[in-house]
RNA sequence: GGUGAGUUGGCAGAGUGGUAAUGCACCGGACUCGAAAUCCGGCGAACCGGCUAAUACCGGCGCGCAGGUUCAAAUCCUGUACUCACCUCCA
């Protein structure tokens, strides 16, 4: 959510800026519009609500001294009738205007490449060496399946496209993953949490899902109930501190968890349609931060290099990019995304993506901390994937794939997988 | 799932239709060499709006949340969330 009182003081930058991803200045205007409608409305109401509470005192008065106060009341009927109709009208405009509100993006920060489609990325850096082999590499989906450690056919059948089970050592691997990240990111000092993968739509709309999410048909609400699977573990970690205040000397507050994420996928018909990369649920270790606002963008350059770190000690090449003003989510202000290199794809594929939302998801689910003048202010709040678990094996399998059909393990993960060096074809 | 109790400033805690006591804490003052104690005074309820140089001043709102009744609601009515206790169920 962004802040009514600065758009009020310099529209002309509000609009400049979000026009860079995609909003029309007119929106703008329309929403100051509703302000000061809005605004008008509170005055007339309240001056006839401080009318109303001194003659009330009055009546008090005459009641008390056994007086006639009929004239008084007959006054204050109609002036009742007149603020209820006034607050009617400025609960519709208050709707309107945080409906339009509620719809903004996120202001994205300077340095973050203008455009309005996901073209004009910029490569921050390109890190560790492309593997080449003597042979041609196998997608993960067929690696994976001719070991039998992915058995997408019974998912299919089971649940539907866009599951899998894993087998064996797939099992083992991904939980190898996972735990192998979890203890990276704990080491590192961020403090481990067991979410509820299950959330309120308050806390939807405070991390910004709500209300596209529910427009684009995006998440899985449960039926009967105001709860949504979460599309990713940001949603309950950062709603921790909804509505409460943060005591300054715990800043910075970093989290990890290990989470599935259901996401419907609704609107990628056909895109990624085989193998691990793009599921309905899949496992993923996410990292959040609350930081002061004058701290978050060091913190953003903390946890990109932290979601790095974990990719180099698993030897996989990769690259970060920081996206553009449209590619951004909206609750973005910068993002830096990591893409791993999948040799049978001959690409780059996104496998963290780690943003600075500035204040936006604090005033939204009002999260503070009281400065040194004790005043309250926002927090910044921070999420990256420290990663995307799924996608992880899905790279080893193609990164560490051999001629034989075999895949080595990578070394880092070995004491998480019994010593093993190799997976080979399940029994 | 059932029954009952509860939800009021930073904390404790009164208030069953007339516009939020009191105590602790906090701030200022008196006393004191200074502090404590004591005394006097005051502030204080995430917020919103007006006027502004202003965190000053004025007003509104404000008693878990949302509605309703009323000239007037912490107080009455309806719905709802959460906490606690007991029961039921259960990994």
């Amino acid at each position: 959510m962004l802040d009514i009182k600065q758009i009020r003081k310099d529209p002309d930058f509000t609009k400049k800026k979000l026009a860079t991803r995609g909003i029309k200045p007119e929106t703008i205007d329309e929403l100051l519009g509703y302000d000061e409608k809005r605004r008008d409305l509170i005055v007339q109401s309240e001056s006839l609500k401080a009318t109303r509470n001194d003659v009330s005192e009055k009546i008090s008065q005459l009641k008390r001294n056994k007086e006639d106060a009929s004239d008084a009341i007959d006054e204050m009927k109609q002036t009742g009738q007149k603020i209820k109709a006034l607050d009617d009208q400025l609960r519709q405009i208050e709707e309107q205007e945080h409906d339009l509100a509620a719809h903004l993006p996120n202001i994205p920060a300077d340095g973050v490449p203008v455009s309005l489609t996901e073209e004009g990325s910029v490569e921050l850096r390109k890190v560790g060496q492309i593997p080449s082999f003597g042979f041609k590499p196998k997608h993960h989906w067929d690696i994976g399946e001719e070991l039998g450690i992915l058995d997408f056919e019974r998912a299919a059948k089971v649940s539907g496209s866009r599951f899998v089970y894993y087998i064996g050592d797939g099992a083992l691997l991904e939980r190898a993953v996972y735990n192998f990240y979890l203890d990276q990111n704990t080491a590192a000092g961020y403090q481990e949490v067991i979410p509820p993968y299950m959330v309120n739509e308050d806390s939807m709309y405070g991390t910004g899902q709500f209300p596209k999410f529910l427009e684009t048909k995006a998440g899985y609400e449960l039926t009967g109930t105001d709860l949504t699977m979460i599309p990713t573990a940001e949603v309950p970690l950062v709603n921790y501190y909804r509505n409460e205040v943060i005591p300054e000397e715990k800043l910075p507050v970093s989290f990890t968890a290990l989470s599935p994420a259901f996401r419907s996928e609704a609107g990628s018909a056909g895109r990624d349609t085989k193998g691990l990369i793009r599921l309905h649920q899949f496992n993923k270790v996410e990292m959040v931060k609350f930081t002061k606002p004058e701290d978050s963008w060091d913190a953003l350059e903390e946890i990109t290099h932290q979601a790095e770190d974990n990719l180099k000690k698993l030897g996989l090449a990769y690259h970060v990019i920081t996206l553009t003003t449209s590619d951004m989510s909206f609750t973005a202000a910068m993002t830096h995304d990591l893409e791993v290199w999948f040799p049978a794809q001959d690409k780059y594929r996104e496998i963290s993506s780690c943003s600075n939302t500035t204040d936006f998801q604090a005033r939204r689910a009002h999260i503070q901390y009281r400065d040194d003048n004790g005043k309250l202010q926002f927090v910044h709040t921070l999420n990256g994937s420290g990663l995307a678990v799924g996608r992880t094996v899905a790279a080893i399998l193609e990164n560490y794939q051999n001629e034989d059909g075999s895949v080595t393990i990578p070394e880092v993960l070995r004491p998480y997988m019994h010593g093993k060096t190799k997976i080979e074809k399940q029994k």
